[in-house]
DNA sequence: TAGATTGTTAATCGATTAACAATC
DNA sequence: TAGATTGTTAATCGATTAACAATC
């Protein structure tokens, strides 16, 4: 319990938890180290030693009860329950960050949407009536919203994030390129894809040469 | 040369090349590790040492010339020219990737959309036409493209990265919350916020635990 | 020259993995 | 009981970091 548990875990308990509830979904009961290993790229192992900081609650000769193992993943990560998002910017990327499937299936709810623009103010993305910016703090600290997501263009980005902050948000996804700044209790998190390809493109070009060559 | 490149060197690397960039775009000529090292939240002799696994390009006493840096690390990521991406879905999604700037900055151009819906086909989302997915493997060949994204309906995501396989893409960025598989040869990159959102839940947990207490 | 910062070594630290006894 | 798979130890491996001589 007062054990500090390694950043690595933490990180691969959502790829666990993720695997996990798809498998419940198709009806399956249990599922071994060595099975949840493939299907997550992660050494069997590792799963073990991963699951043993928070217990042991694994059968000898059976694997994981994976209803069991869901909602204990779940409540170490704190997505037992339901945690409302604000969104900023009723643009292409906000429709589909409402929208989005994944988020609902692990208890994530966007239940307030903001927007400077008054011809989008009023119009409604899925049940939810998209507000002016001015309003966001008084609707964040109503509903006692943590987590806030930017999706605006990249011009806006530090000043949405600065006004997320004042209103009490915890946690910032930011969808821009822009570098923000916070202060050190936010945590920011900048979902950049073209990160993610930089490096797979790293790869990409050694088989390719060695290919070629 | 032959040496072997740490797999967390080559992670590290787009972080760097990104502030670089928005470094360069403010016309700053040198940076040191020291300096890197507070943008980008890496320890400054890890950059260093990061570095040097390709060569000695500082200068003692002065830093990082931006500008060589720049360059280097794009070569070394393959990213020192543009790469075609194909976009498969054309929703708000689709269109909210096409029209990423981060992207372009990066020398990705999305040259190909497709989508299945007869009546998105022709329309065009900047400059680019939305053809029929039919029409994807041939022009795939044409382009010579080895990225594709997937931006469909979670159902269509499987058939999706299938074709995007068949006309010989390399690397598959998924945009949708299911596990597709690919064959070994492709790299698949899952980009699902939810997974962050998991990740930093657990640290949120923890320290609101400890203040509420 | 004096100050700054790199490149590089050597020490530390932590994470990964193999192996196997415990046990379902 | 026999087979399977966990929980856990101990060994390995690699990554991180501090420190400092080299040098701009």
């Amino acid at each position: 319990m007062t054990e500090r548990i390694p950043e690595g875990v933490i990180e691969r308990l959502p790829a666990y938890l993720n695997v996990l509830i798809q498998l419940r979904g198709d009806d399956v009961l249990t599922v071994s180290s060595a099975r949840l290993g493939e299907l997550t790229s992660v050494n069997p192992a590792q799963i073990r030693r991963d699951l043993t900081h928070f217990g042991s609650f694994g059968k000898r000769g059976v694997g994981y009860d994976i209803a069991t193992l869901v909602e204990r993943i779940q409540r170490i990560l704190g997505a037992d329950h339901v945690h409302r998002l604000a969104l900023v910017g009723a643009g292409n990327l906000g429709s589909a960050i409402a929208g989005y499937n994944g988020l609902l299936q692990h208890g994530f709810v966007v239940t307030a949407i903001f927007d400077s623009d008054p011809a989008k103010v009023g119009t409604r993305i899925g049940e939810i009536a998209v507000q002016p910016a001015v309003e966001l703090a008084t609707t964040l600290h109503e509903q006692g919203i943590r987590i806030g997501i930017i999706a605006v263009p990249p011009e806006a980005a530090q000043e949405v994030a600065d006004q997320l902050v004042a209103a009490g948000v915890r946690i910032i996804l930011n969808y821009t390129p822009v570098i923000v700044r916070v202060p050190g209790e936010v945590t920011l998190h900048n979902t950049d894809p073209v990160q993610e390809l930089l490096h797979t493109l790293y790869y990409l070009s050694r088989r390719e040469g060695v290919a070629r060559v």
